[in-house]
DNA sequence: TAAATCCTGTCA
DNA sequence: TGACAGGATTTA
């Protein structure tokens, strides 16, 4: 579900609720989520802990402990982190629970089951999937001569390259389209042929659409709302993603949908080749 | 490079 | 009822 804006939104809506809050109590529902660990030495190594604030890598939300150690969701697909008052709920995806002080839970809701969520011990080394990470594309590294290293001899389709996390972190399906739409290359382009002025105009449009997906709280298509459960507003400044046949915002031509790296993909024949 | 897999919900 | 869904890993 999420990707990096609606990420960073989930994280700049927590980060000064969960600031200095001790938990009180853990509850997993759904043991699978932990990723190996059991829930009760989940539950061992995080009560009494104090909340030191939230961070994010790529589409990983960390919860960061004041010793040190972190936490980090992956929500996949359908996961939402939401804080709200405490109390029993029959809820029926509601998989994990951090009672907190100041009579808030911190719960974490996952119709389909796919998120996970790591542990992560202050100074031991990241787990594969972070450690493999790509770069951030908001990062002050991230440069167009970085993202030219990234693509040069690639043969394969520019989308899938957008959406490897290992190659650049934080990029997923909704994002790829909209960011190959306003860069005007064809999803299905060979990633290392592209010519200066699109690589150009590719980065921009990187910078340039998950800069503006945050400033208007993520896009909500179905599942995904805040920390604090609100929806975001991106979706209305859509430009290809989710709308097949219906006119391209800058030509008018009906936008079309194909299957790239088996992700649908929606592009504009006219202004996208 | 593609398909299968993990899951449930929604929509045509 | 079948297709599809904002993700990522494993297998062929």
């Amino acid at each position: 579900m999420p990707e990096l804006p609606e990420v960073e939104t989930i994280k700049r809506s927590l980060a000064p609720r969960l600031l200095g809050r001790t938990i009180l109590a853990v509850e997993v529902r759904l043991p699978k989520l932990l990723a190996g660990m059991e829930p009760a030495a989940l539950a061992r190594r995080l009560v009494g802990q104090v909340i030191g604030g939230m961070d994010r890598r790529g589409k990983y939300l960390l919860l960061e402990l004041a010793a040190g150690d972190r936490v980090a969701f992956h929500l996949r697909m359908s996961g939402r982190l939401v804080l709200r008052a405490a109390g029993p709920t029959e809820e029926p995806h509601a998989y994990l629970f951090f009672h907190l002080t100041g009579g808030e839970d911190l719960v974490y809701v996952d119709p389909r089951k796919f998120g996970r969520l790591y542990y992560l011990s202050a100074g031991e080394k990241l787990p594969p999937p972070l450690f493999a990470l790509g770069p951030e594309p908001l990062g002050a590294d991230f440069t167009p001569s970085l993202l030219a290293e990234i693509l040069a001899g690639r043969r394969g389709a520019i989308k899938p390259v957008l959406l490897d996390q290992r190659l650049i972190a934080g990029i997923g399906n909704i994002y790829a389209d909209e960011i190959l739409h306003r860069a005007g290359i064809h999803p299905r382009r060979p990633a290392g042929g592209l010519k200066e002025d699109e690589l150009r105009r590719l980065y921009d449009a990187i910078r340039g659409v998950l800069t503006e997906a945050i400033s208007y709280r993520g896009t909500s298509k179905r599942d995904y709302v805040d920390g604090e459960g609100r929806p975001g507003d991106y979706q209305e400044r859509l430009a290809v993603y989710g709308r097949a046949d219906e006119p391209c915002r800058v030509c008018g031509h009906p936008i079309r949908r194909i299957v790239v790296g088996g992700r649908g993909t929606y592009f504009c024949p006219v202004c996208q080749v």
